[in-house]
DNA sequence: ATGAAATCGGGAAATGCTCCCGACAAACAT
DNA sequence: ATGTTTGTCGGGAGCATTTCCCGATTTCAT
């Protein structure tokens, strides 16, 4: 019986590669593949997968958040999150939040088959180029899972509110967190936010 | 005789999906896919093809600077560009520069199809959330110098204190100028000030 | 010469940021 | 078992910035 797989990703040429090359090996079966986290929600809810690979940066729901629902509704779904950064922190997060395996869009076809494989006889796998090994001091290991999540909403260009709302929260809390993030990263503006997130590459300029 | 591509992408999942997407029409032929720049130019020099599928942003050489080249060298060769911004200030340079077509990466594959069926037709193309008619196409020669200077430190990091300081200003001058430029661009906060900079080769994070 | 645009800042209201605080839950050590 | 720490979440007050007025010069093209 082939393993259930649901695709989530914005860009439409990702969802068709993953699904022409997943449909190509007979152990795996692409059930549905969507462009947003409301779907991925709806398709879950219809038709339980064995497994996920979804991107983290979609409009709308997306993200730890988008993850942090499915996981509490359906734990046993295997998660692999397949998006372009590659930074070890944001991974050993997302892997403590009960992901089974990250693999970065760099990789090749073959890393991301060995990497599903790997999920499936129960490992856990994150593609070679993350080095999860370095526990150096990095600013960013400073920050929270929250901190971390309001740093990259920042970082990308959202207000305080439009932050709140993506992330369902406050806007006090957002600003607070914010203005408690800039003490921790001795950083005096918002504007110094972006800098270091693109250089850690948790944002980019668009 | 089919229309010999090549492909450029840091994502091999993107250019598998590319190459299997246009493989599967008799009319192209992908002749290569690369992940970077430099292998780019290799490629052509070896093997000219017909139209290029560029993104921009790869690691080493890429982008703007990477299109130069290639146009400089060969002129002849169609580029189209599928990368994942959605500004249109950005796209008119592009065109501007001989691109003969720009993607985002959010649209659906028949848009792909139809943008290069276009460029085959000898005409320009962008996908439909590009929105070209706003005579906003020129964002930044709408500043004036004062403005564009104020722009750079602020895109560096210069709290309006600074930048009053280094431009012998107020800092009353530099926060009314600020808030204009905002107006100008039509732009919410000073963190899209960062990466339009970015964007613009005007600012690099440190 | 004259009108248009650029430069420079003051004032006032709106908005945002910062620092304080308390409540609660989970993890953790003794 | 029970205090302790850490993270999460937001209210309130005061300060800072932003925004939108406005007027005074200067520059520049026609």
């Amino acid at each position: 019986m082939p393993i259930k797989i649901l695709i989530a990703d914005d860009h439409a040429i990702v969802r068709s590669g993953l699904t022409l090359l997943l449909n190509s090996q007979l152990s795996y079966q692409v059930m549905a593949s969507v462009s947003n986290g409301e779907q991925l929600l709806l398709e879950c809810q219809a038709n339980q997968p064995d497994l996920i690979i979804t991107d983290l940066s979609m409009p709308g729901l997306g993200g730890v958040e988008l993850i942090r629902r499915i996981l509490l509704k359906w734990p046993s779904i295997n998660i692999m999150v397949f998006s372009i950064y590659q930074n070890p922190y944001l991974v050993k997060r997302l892997i403590d939040m009960g992901v089974k395996g990250y693999i970065s869009k760099n990789s090749d076809t073959e890393i991301l088959l060995a990497g599903i494989k790997a999920i499936n006889r129960a490992e856990i796998y994150s593609s070679p180029d993350i080095c999860m090994d370095t526990e150096q001091e990095k600013p960013l290991s400073k920050l929270t899972a929250r901190e971390l999540d309001i740093f990259c909403c920042i970082a990308n260009g959202l207000s305080a509110k439009q932050s709140s709302e993506k992330l369902f929260l406050s806007e006090k809390t957002v600003s607070n967190n914010v203005s408690l993030i800039k003490k921790k990263l001795k950083i005096a503006s918002s504007i110094e936010i972006v800098h270091l997130a693109i250089l850690e590459g948790l944002a980019s300029p668009s």
